[in-house]
DNA sequence: ATGGTGGCTGTGCCA
């Protein structure tokens, strides 16, 4: 049996937010980390600090916006940049890879779904597309019978609980319920909301907007660890880690982490 | 709480 670490954290930019996330590897030696929102193109993605901490680094950069990867203490095989049935998606919002640890194996992606506001917009109907695409891809991957973890910033809150006042969130294209349907239509092809499953009752907010927000703890929860059912037989421990979102010039997301036995 | 913040960009867009 070997003991993995396995967490995911929109960090809003990475050449921002170099120096805390150095921090926070250095104190919380994630095996394996997936990153959202690095907000550079390949050529500016900062490597070398973070391939100095012994962690392979399997980057999707985009300019100014978007930008997913994949940070791995164990090699990374069979990488998909994009999903497959949507590869022509211009935004770099997806990247798949499989981690091979011992002589064992899991599935990881890197989620970053579309914000989509305003509603009745074009950004809100590429929410939809792209979420719906995610789906297709999401119910192939069931059929490998993997230990599959997808994780990231799905941009979705899917419940009352995952919210501080869901007054807040009226006509927020986090929660339609066209969009919280899809989360649903997720989940139901069998997949595990893993943080929900084992805290059925803590909010477990991951995201709190600049300014008072975070003092006064009015977040949500939308970055979730969606795990095939193989997967979550594996969990030891599932948290969301506030302490980032404390420190100096923070993401406006927090880690959420889980620790895994395979 | 539809911007009071923050990041990247290029004189605005996105979250």
């Amino acid at each position: 049996m070997t003991k993995v670490s396995i967490a995911t954290w929109n960090v809003n930019s990475i050449r921002a937010r170099l120096n805390v996330l150095l921090k926070w590897l250095k104190k919380s030696k994630p095996d394996i980390l997936l990153l959202q929102e690095l907000k550079a193109q390949e050529d500016d993605i900062p490597r070398t600090e973070l391939e100095d901490l012994n962690y392979n680094f399997i980057t999707f950069g985009q300019k100014a916006y978007n930008g997913v990867a994949i940070l791995s203490k164990y090699p990374v095989s069979d990488i998909t940049y994009n999903l497959p049935n949507f590869n022509q998606d211009k935004q770099s919002r997806y990247i798949e890879g499989f981690i091979n640890i011992d002589r064992k194996g899991i599935r990881v992606a890197s989620i970053y779904a579309p914000n989509g506001n305003p509603i009745n917009s074009e950004k809100y109907s590429y929410k939809i597309e792209w979420l719906k695409k995610f789906c297709n891809h999401a119910e192939k991957l069931l059929e490998f019978e993997e230990y599959t973890f997808l994780g990231g910033d799905f941009n979705i809150c899917p419940k009352s609980l995952d919210t501080a006042d869901e007054n807040l969130l009226i006509n927020d294209a986090i929660y339609t319920t066209g969009v919280k349907n899809l989360y649903k239509k997720i989940i139901n092809l069998g997949y595990y909301d893993s943080f929900r499953n084992i805290n059925p009752d803590m909010p477990g907010f991951t995201y709190w907007d600049y300014g008072q927000s975070f003092k006064n703890d009015i977040g949500v929860r939308i970055d979730h660890f969606l795990l095939s059912p193989y997967a979550l037989d594996k969990i030891d421990k599932i948290y969301v880690d506030k302490e980032p979102r404390a420190w100096e010039k923070p993401s406006d997301h927090t880690p959420l982490v889980l620790e895994i036995e395979i």
